[in-house]
RNA sequence: GCGCCCGUAGCUCAAUGGAUAGAGCAUCUGACUACGGAUCAGAAGGUUAGGGGUUCGAGUCCCUUCGGGCGCACCA
């Protein structure tokens, strides 16, 4: 039995006990959860329904907890039902009742944990949106595998998901980048505000191969062709690096096109319907204190440029044009002062924000060695860059280490810890784990140990506290997917996992538990239900590190 | 000055308003004729920065003080 259909038999119970007492029974929930108690003496699974509905009925919590422990005290499957402090429900289960669940995860596969819990929901994913002045840095980085990871997240609960990447081929920083090339080229020196950094050089004598004739034009145009293939180069490359990280965008959005296509006039006229927008000082003002934000923000420059933001309202507006409900913006925490305006803008166009605008904001990441923060990248000057990470610690533990933390929590990743080959590196022990399984079923193979089909599983074979311990960890699966994906925290699915590793050790390092039998012991129905277990508990680390984008080794 | 984030064991960090706040590292004590010891067991470690409030219940929500990080452009 899974929590959820528990959960689902809890509410059935308090359905009944409403009607035998009359009590009104629109206060019931829809849905009711169950939970995994940290202390095992409080069962298996614990429901505080009684003490949420107690005051609404006017029955004290221990009364009603009592009606729903009759009552569920004749349910099939159910072990136990104790009554505890205010009026917690303490569930135990059958062993029969709680093995089924490795079969139930063995046959779901890797879709086990999947849900319809955002079903309905169509959710723009917005990361990364590196500017194409260089390489991808260490702080972009952590958007891709945190984006990434919720992109994966938000799939497997049901949302309809695009994940996108804006990319800044317009505006002022594309000039100076431009200039750079055009100045490395010529052999002068780098612009006093232009970007330094090997790379300048090898894109701009990449452009050169690319257009040999380039030196011999006047600097407008010149400039022009290294804007154009620059730009081009550094994408490519930074696409190049972001699919090696196994980060793959849906859409990749040309700020340039909202210009082309009239998209920042069209969202003037928008703004200016909704009556929040005048001209102040030559310039053109969308006024944000109306929402919240500290000051009111221009749109079109005196001079007649737009400003940046004014591409922004433009951009969001597309998002929702494209028939998007909900628009998440991951950000760094340098941007978190946009923050405001972002909200007040979303609210401008006659949304709420609350509902179709969340911004993410994540802390710094530094990359230590030898105990000192690295500033430095042989290629890009004095940011760390994607390459430097991978090349210090691999994909998997990059991808791991940067989705493991809560994004409000500021991270070093010290490069000797992520690649020991040991208990203290997180992704190690939960990648030994996926390889362990497979060894166990490899080596079950070899012993002429099968699972057999589903006829041939005995769950109430599996009753020993080790055994339990890890079914309930399997269990717990499918509620971590779902939080992760709605509270945007894929950290969790990571100390799951970890905590699901250690389970499954205990489990193994469990004499009374050995999964094939030893030496020429024969087979038995014991060894086959245990080896069902190792299988799902397999399914669970490769789908949970699946949704991180990390690998589950078979050996390693 | 205003705003956002953070403050939890010696260190790095968990904890969707639930019960006795949990892991790893470090420290100390144990388990290898092995289903992969790349692992496991045990001990010790806390006034959740301080104070007040909300309620059946607060690390979590509200107010406040202190400390740290970051941001406050007709830049992008």
């Amino acid at each position: 039995m899974t929590p959820a259909k528990l959960a689902e038999v809890v509410l059935a119970a308090a359905h009944a006990v409403f009607d035998q007492r009359g009590l009104d029974p629109s206060v019931l929930p829809d849905v009711t959860t169950v939970e995994r108690p940290r202390n095992p003496e409080h069962g298996d699974y614990a429901s505080t329904l009684a003490m949420q509905l107690a005051k609404r009925v006017g029955v004290p919590p221990r009364d009603l907890a009592a009606s729903l422990a009759e009552q569920l005290n004749r349910t099939p499957g159910i072990k136990s039902v104790e009554i505890a402090g205010p009026g917690f429900l303490n569930l135990r289960l059958e062993a029969a009742a709680a093995g089924q669940l490795a079969r139930e995860v063995v046959e779901a596969g890797p879709t086990y944990g999947h849900s319809d819990r955002l079903a309905g929901q169509k959710i723009n994913l917005e990361f990364v949106s590196a500017n194409p002045t260089g390489p991808v840095h260490i702080g972009g980085v952590r958007w891709a595998a945190v984006g990434d990871a919720l992109g994966r997240l938000l799939r497997a609960t049901g949302a309809e998901v695009g994940t996108e990447y804006y990319f800044n081929d317009a505006g002022a920083q594309i000039d100076r980048f431009a200039r750079s090339l055009l100045a490395a080229a010529r052999g002068e020196p780098t612009p006093e505000d232009g970007y330094g950094g090997a790379y300048i050089a090898e894109i701009a004598t990449e452009v050169r191969a690319r257009r040999p004739d380039v030196l011999d034009l006047d600097d407008d145009a010149a400039q022009e062709i290294f804007r154009a293939e620059g730009v081009a180069l550094m994408f490519d490359e930074i696409k190049s690096s972001l699919t090696q990280f196994g980060v793959h965008f849906d859409t990749y959005f040309n700020e340039k096109d909202l210009h082309d296509r009239g998209e920042l006039d069209l969202a003037l006229a928008r703004l200016r319907d909704q009556g929040r927008v005048f001209e102040a000082d030559g310039a053109t003002w969308l006024r944000t204190t109306d929402f919240g934000d500290d000051k009111d923000r221009v749109l079109r420059k005196s001079d007649g440029d737009w400003t940046y933001f004014a591409a922004d309202c433009a951009y969001y507006l597309d998002k929702r044009e494209r028939g998007f409900d909900r628009v998440v913006m991951m950000l760094g925490a340098d941007h978190h002062g946009y923050v405001g305006r972002l909200r007040a803008m979303s609210a401008c166009f006659g949304d709420d924000p609350d509902r179709a605008l969340e911004v993410l904001i994540g802390q710094l990441v530094n990359l230590v060695r030898d105990g000192q923060p690295m500033r430095m990248s042989k290629r890009a000057g004095t940011v760390v860059t994607l390459e430097d990470l991978v090349d210090a610690i691999g994909v998997d533990a990059s991808r791991y280490a940067l989705a493991r933390y809560s994004s409000d929590s500021p991270i070093d990743i010290d490069v000797e810890l992520w690649t020991r080959a040991s208990r203290d590196n997180p992704v190690y022990y939960v990648q030994y784990v996926a390889a362990r399984t497979a060894s166990v079923s490899r080596n079950a193979a070899d012993a002429g140990l099968s699972r057999g089909d589903a006829a041939d599983f005995h769950p109430e074979l599996l009753d020993h506290d080790k055994e339990h311990e890890l079914l309930k960890a399997l269990g717990e699966y499918p509620a971590v997917v779902a939080a992760s994906a709605e509270l945007r925290e894929p950290h969790r699915v990571a100390r799951y996992l970890e905590e699901l590793a250690g389970t499954y050790h205990r489990f193994y390092d469990e004499p009374k538990c050995r999964i094939l039998p030893r030496g020429d012991e024969e087979i038995t129905d014991r060894h086959r239900a245990r080896l069902w277990l190792n299988d799902a508990t397999r399914t669970v680390i490769a789908a949970g590190l699946g949704l991180l984008g990390v690998s589950a080794p078979e050996r390693m």
